[in-house]
RNA sequence: CGGAGCGUAGCGCAGCCUGGUAGCGCAUCAGUCUGGGGGACUGGGGGUCGUGGGUUCGAAUCCCGCCGCUCCGACCA
């Protein structure tokens, strides 16, 4: 994209309404703009890094066999009527009621929607397991909203739920949920730790939080450095294998992490000091096994093979899509602005024709911008040097082609690297083929 | 939901107390110089002062209502 013809509105001065570094750098960089309290625009440079999160959410949520769907963002009160959290649900849920005085909601969580739907859809226990998620977005009436989209009333949530047919495969597919939640946090490039969660009435230790660490998180969170060496995209786990389910989540759930409400000091004074991590925490995902309580409020049993009847054990899983997006931020910038991990920056790459006009710099850095495809912004402004180095680091892009009349008469680039400022000068060709996928 | 603020140009703000024809910085537009870390100079454009009412000869300024936004706390992902 050519910055002098896209939508990017940096800002040079820090709009009064942000607080919080995110957010801050959100509305600096040109990402979102607030449209009503806690509601946002997401912008070009804002839409691309959702829209990379949830490719990369996607891509995970599939290879652990779980089925993309689309559920609608307006429910029907009835719906809530029947697992009986019309009433329960506080002033959070946002009601709305239509033409026909028919009450409708905009749907906070997908519980109630999924449930019908697989019930009224699977005749035989031979249907189940059945897991599904779609990535929608949520609606929560805050009281307050606050910190730009790490609290925001409208967000862009992954949500997904297990149906099985007994408490082991309802296990089963909690671990398979977790691995493939740690394996997406990886891939997008924070550090999430699966802190043990409250369960509430239905006990156990099936539920998790996972905590982007960050110093302006939520929470207070304790946990072992092991976590810091648990790679889990190169180990060899098979999702449909029971046993390595079975060991992985025997592996994560070993190291411990906990959030401040749970936290267990005798088991924390047995942790090495030189492991113990102490900070704080952005919860970005929650997973939880909740068993049969909506399967049995809204009556969705099967005949099982020997005639019994069985109420389907469930769960739920949720990632927060446009809440990581904040939560990215908190972890990874500086005072110049963002450092965006490579897997969900806007655009890779910035290029910055230093003097545009210039017959070498313009033919330079047409031919890159050409060669590069769609993940670059090409920043073709008659600005002036600095302007373009500060708006480049401001937005974050992990890497910054930089072309100039001195390199360029001689068919050389300096190449950036955002996080650790490192320079490298080069041959134009050499940085095209360091910035190939995959060469990094 | 309790408490506290704020709303004046695209952004950040002053002006309000003590009523008298609306200002600063940045951004923007034109031009000149400049050209590797948000440059300089000259000249321009842009505001129903959130909104409705009231007081007054006269209201951004004083009074009342409403709307919006923010902060602290409670709640929440």
């Amino acid at each position: 994209m050519r910055l002098s013809r896209s939508l990017i509105p940096t800002l040079k001065e820090i709009p009064a309404e942000a607080q919080i570094v995110s957010h801050r750098l959100m509305l600096r960089a040109g990402m979102v703009r607030q449209t009503a309290s806690g509601i946002y625009a997401w912008l070009p440079a804002g839409l691309r890094v959702l829209q990379k999160i949830s490719a990369i959410v996607r891509q995970e949520q599939n290879a652990a066999g779980v089925q993309e769907l689309l559920m609608p963002t307006i429910q029907s009160a009835d719906l809530w009527r029947e697992s009986g959290r019309y009433d329960v649900y506080g002033k959070e849920m946002l009601r709305i009621t239509d033409r026909h005085e028919r009450e409708l909601l905009y749907g906070p969580t997908n519980e109630e929607m999924i449930t019908a739907l697989v019930r009224d859809s699977v005749k035989t226990y031979r249907d189940l397991p059945q897991s599904l998620y779609h990535i929608q977005w949520k609606f929560r009436d805050e009281g307050r909203p606050r910190f730009g989209v790490l609290r925001g009333r409208e967000f862009l949530m992954k949500d997904a739920y297990s149906f099985d047919l007994d408490y082991e495969g309802a296990v089963l597919s909690y671990r398979r949920m977790m691995l493939a939640y740690m394996r997406t946090f990886q891939r997008l490039g924070v550090r999430a730790i699966p802190m043990v969660a409250d369960t509430g009435p239905i006990g156990g230790d099936l539920s998790h939080e996972f905590h982007v660490l960050a110093p302006t998180g939520e929470s207070q969170v304790f946990y072992d450095s092991a976590f810091e060496d648990l790679d889990l995209n190169s180990a060899n786990l098979d999702y449909e294998n029971p046993d390595d389910m079975a060991a992985f989540f025997q592996r994560a759930t070993n190291i411990y992490a906990a959030t401040d409400e749970k936290h267990d000091s005798e088991a924390w004074a047995k942790i090495p000091a030189d492991r113990k991590r102490e900070g704080r925490g952005i919860e970005v995902g929650q997973i939880f096994y909740f068993g049969p309580k909506y399967s049995q409020a809204m009556g969705f049993s099967l005949a099982g093979p020997d005639g019994s009847k069985i109420i389907p054990e469930m769960g739920s899983y949720g990632i927060g899509v446009s809440r990581l997006v904040g939560a990215i931020i908190e972890a990874s910038h500086d005072d110049a602005g963002i450092i965006w991990p490579d897997a969900v920056a806007p655009f890779s790459v910035a290029l910055l024709n230093l003097k545009p006009g210039d017959a070498a710099c313009d033919a330079m850095c047409e031919d890159i911008y050409r060669q590069f495809g769609d993940d670059i912004l090409y920043d073709d402004r008659s600005e002036r040097a600095g302007a373009k180095f500060a708006e480049a680091d401001l937005m974050g892009h992990p890497w910054q082609i930089i072309v100039g009349p001195r390199g360029a008469a001689a068919g050389m680039v300096e190449l950036k690297r955002r996080a650790s400022g490192e320079r490298f000068e080069l041959p134009r060709a050499a940085a095209l083929a360091k910035l190939q996928p995959g060469a990094a």
